[in-house]
DNA sequence: ATGGTAGGTACCCTA
């Protein structure tokens, strides 16, 4: 008996309706969880995502911006979306889902962490101080929620790149945001606070490089390779022996219309 | 060193 779970920065859900179909053919996950839907509650593709086989659906969006959703086979239980940096900007949701006789129920955050504008300096760039001080809030929230409670996953797009594997170039990207050491540091507070493992490089290894975002700019992306690791998936310590495989969806960098950002899929197992 | 593309929105913002 498994458990999967997808992240996927859609860049406008309802842009991405066909690509969400392809991503369930392909990977058939119990729980997905989306970024970027950029799409007021009301307005959300419910009905096209229920007929896909998701009829729980938890969703936190706004006009034009940001906005995350989780999508489930199986019931969700308390949904709650969560706002940082006194901004009610839709970039947290979460909820509790029943991962099956063996794994009992999960607790499943979605997250879309603040991308952080072009200047790597929080002085001079305030979208680059916000993306601090969202991760520097989501450290010390995990750190004095503590251990109680049930096990838990933390995905989505972090928008930190945080290890040499994690860019195409460290050399030419280290003064660049998403693999700047400030914002590496800053990743890596938030991941001691909460205990959490990284999933990802548990199961690919530390070495080889993985990258799920690919820039809409470079003309032949998959020649180029100029890619990153932007999005993340993490584990409470209590579910790292049951981690299984990981799948990073490349080919749905090709899909047409394209999100920038590839599904990546977790799966959990007792065996 | 620069500019390149995509999406939503409303003639510009964010990524």
């Amino acid at each position: 008996m498994t458990f999967s779970i997808t992240t996927w920065n859609v860049n406008s859900i309802r842009m991405r309706l066909d690509g969400l179909k392809h991503l369930i053919e392909a990977e058939n996950p119990d729980v997905i969880c989306l970024q970027e839907t950029k799409v007021q509650d009301h307005l959300f593709p419910k009905d096209d995502i229920t007929s896909m086989g998701y009829p729980h659906q938890a969703i936190s969006g706004m006009k034009g911006y940001n906005g995350v959703a989780i999508l489930s086979k199986v019931p969700l239980i308390d949904p709650e979306p969560l706002h940082w940096c006194e901004k009610e900007d839709c970039r947290h949701l979460f909820a509790g889902v029943n991962a099956g006789d063996e794994l009992g129920e999960l607790e499943v955050h979605c997250l879309y962490i603040p991308a952080g504008g072009d200047i790597p300096d929080p002085l001079k760039n305030p979208k680059f101080a916000h993306k601090l001080a969202f991760l520097d809030e989501q450290a010390h929230w995990w750190a004095a929620r503590g251990e109680q409670g049930p096990e838990r996953v933390l995905v989505g797009d972090f928008n930190v790149a945080p290890l040499i594997s994690d860019v195409w170039s460290h050399a030419r990207l280290k003064n660049v945001i998403t693999h700047t050491e400030i914002e590496i540091i800053a990743l890596a507070a938030l991941q001691k606070s909460g205990h959490w493992v990284d999933a990802m490089r548990h199961l690919i290894g530390e070495e080889v490089p993985a990258y799920t975002w690919w820039s809409y700019r470079a003309k032949d992306w998959e020649t180029a390779n100029k890619g990153r690791r932007l999005d993340h998936m993490w584990v409470s310590p209590g579910l790292k022996s049951l981690l299984k495989n990981v799948s990073i969806l490349k080919e749905a960098r090709d899909w047409a219309p394209p999100s920038d950002h590839v599904p990546v899929t977790l799966c959990l197992s007792q065996k």
